[in-house]
DNA sequence: TTGACAAGTGGAGATGACCTCCACATCGAT
DNA sequence: ATCGATGTGGAGGTCATCTCCACTTGTCAA
């Protein structure tokens, strides 16, 4: 996909700073109101630096939403080998709406900047839609959870919980929907 | 809320006619590669007069965005006057669906311009909100529908309708929804 | 180690979009 | 028709964005 270049140790190291930086100014939600440029001196490198990294703020935002996606994926992974099948995909759900809940600056942030960019949404959704399903394979395979429902609904309840983050008791109800979905899951019987 | 002073009679004109172009602009998707100057002289005002009436491309969405919510109520308001409850409802939802299909590019650029202010967002929500609730509660009293499932449910449908719209085959998906929507709402019996 | 080439850096300054400002035009009440 | 009030347009100032290139730093072979 990305034929990754071999970076220089150095250019990595100032690399990591401006995603690092970018992922602490997008989570305080103070990224708008600062100069492109000012936020280079921010994490410590001159403008051309941040430029050549970056080319835009998108472009930025593509790429800690990149990580964000990749770490998830990630966990679910990890949860898969160390844990039942159920309790893996009860874990996982769980543990990204406290995510969310966490670092809701960066996800209302991240949000803003992408709205435009719904090809880049849509292949981080495709990658994390992956894990899900399986997760969920793996719990309908040692007969946990019925097989008639498809990683694709639970999606879409996370979409949904997603797409709601302003709501004001957002917490609770995306608790709700998420042990409704589990719920819901479980084999009938 | 917004003490709306009577406007002289020209100056409404030109406000018009910003909005116009606006709705056509937004719609065929070109507003983003647009400076915001030579957007005025497309709509045959001057730069000043542009900025009198909308300070800045947010604003000029937002006007945009209540417009539409108004005329989607004013509709909403005249099918329940002149149709059975059940039909008013399912032809308001119905031609929503309709009218996002028709002008994705307003959809979708009203969306991008407007990920900042979920505030108005909102504030067009309960309006919409209010006119559904309306809706449902007419064919609740005439018992077509069943009095156990809110508004709330409907507008949440919706709002999946409207953040999806950019999957492939969002027509199909969204016409489902809403068939499921009726189907669900229909009094059992 | 050291030299030499490639790779990366930073920030001064050009660029051009955004918005302000105000001399002028137009409205509408008398 | 006259006159305030209201609205207009576009020239030009301001300032964020991004480019460019002289310089620094890393890497590798000898």
């Amino acid at each position: 996909m990305t034929a990754d270049k071999p970076l220089r140790a150095d250019a990595r190291r100032k690399r990591e700073a401006l995603l690092a930086k970018a992922r602490e100014v997008f989570d305080a939600g103070d990224f708008f109101d600062l100069r492109f440029d000012d936020f280079a001196r921010l994490a410590g490198v001159g403008t051309g630096t941040l430029y050549r990294h970056f080319p835009t703020r998108e472009a930025l935002a593509e790429a800690v939403y990149h990580g964000e996606v990749a770490a998830l994926c990630d966990r679910a992974r990890q949860l898969q080998a160390t844990l039942p099948a159920a309790e893996a995909l009860a874990s996982f759900l769980r543990g990204m709406v406290d995510h969310m809940d966490a670092h809701k600056g960066l996800a209302r942030t991240l949000a803003t900047l992408m709205a435009g960019r719904s090809g880049v949404l849509a292949e981080g959704g495709r990658a994390l839609e992956q894990a899900v399903t399986d997760l969920v394979a793996a719990a309908v395979r040692d007969g946990t959870v019925r097989n008639d429902v498809g990683a694709g609904t639970v999606m879409m309840a996370l979409h949904g919980i997603g797409a709601a983050h302003d709501r004001p008791d957002w917490r609770a109800e995306a608790d709700g929907v998420i042990t409704l979905v589990l719920d819901g899951l479980r084999r009938p019987l």
